[in-house]
DNA sequence: GTGTAAATGAAATTCAATATCAATTATACC
DNA sequence: GGTATAATTGATATTGAATTTCATTTACAC
């Protein structure tokens, strides 16, 4: 099968790392989720379950499963690293509202073609995009006319 | 006339900022380079002129040359902000190899359209936007096949 | 089971970003 | 031009996330 946590394996044995206790309740904590979550905030998440666990094992199992490609890193500017994993979700962007700081996630097929595009013109082999707009969101904009 | 010294004037003048050796210098150094530097790259060059300048005091010219729309924060994903004074440059968005770090410059006119189109489907004020391609350059591509 | 190499968790370290504060300097007003 | 005052500067300290270190524990190949 082609459940997340088969692929997980499957990338863990490929790849000489062993399974552990800990990485695993992670993943599945992790998966659990529907947020962008940074490192300590999964790391409080987890310990509800595992009070002593330590955040660096926490730290490193997401890159773990962002190398094992369950996850991607994305950047809201802030400062701040975060996570969101790829189980059930398609690819999607940002519309980022700088004054509440929310974040939309939208989907726009489009971008695929323009990212062909620049690609083929620079022999430039895409592996991934970030598209992030920046602006007020519409709550916002009713507040402050 | 409209020269980013005048627009760096006019904006300090509304906005009760004072003007200053130091800051001049700073915005000077910065639009006589054509990188894209972090606020550590660009204090080691204007400390050449000024030895005695400190780090806080480019840290802050930077953002208040930001705030100015003489330049825009640029983001590799590196941990490092960047900075890329506007002078002479149309907007652009990047690809970037995640082999070797480098990256082009692109110009893709059609992503505006793409931006109105989900600004408008949200009701989103749109100011800015970051598009960034990730993947391998021509040059690693040679190298390893 | 046993050996060994990887994983864990606590703590320390790193480093950019940001804040603090006394001394300095630019500007508005006289 | 002189003066008051509020912003700027530069040295330094602080913050906070990211990352490393290391002794102990654990997974797993044999």
């Amino acid at each position: 099968m082609d459940s997340p946590n088969n692929v997980f394996t499957q990338y863990l044995k490929a790849n000489g790392i062993r399974q552990s206790t800990q990485r695993d309740s992670i993943l599945e904590v992790f998966l659990g989720t529907e947020k962008h979550l940074s490192a300590i905030e999964l790391y409080n998440l987890v310990r509800r379950r595992h009070p002593n666990i330590g955040y660096a094992t926490v730290y490193r199992a997401v890159k773990v499963i962002c190398n094992a490609g369950l996850a991607e890193e994305v950047d809201f500017g802030d400062g701040v690293a975060r996570f969101e994993h790829k189980y059930g979700h398609e690819h999607h962007d940002h519309l980022i509202c700088t004054k509440c700081g929310k974040f939309i996630e939208v989907r726009q097929p489009n971008i695929e073609k323009l990212q062909e595009d620049l690609a083929k013109e620079y022999r430039f082999i895409p592996t991934r995009h970030k598209f992030q707009i920046f602006g007020i969101c519409k709550n916002c904009k009713k507040y402050s006319p």
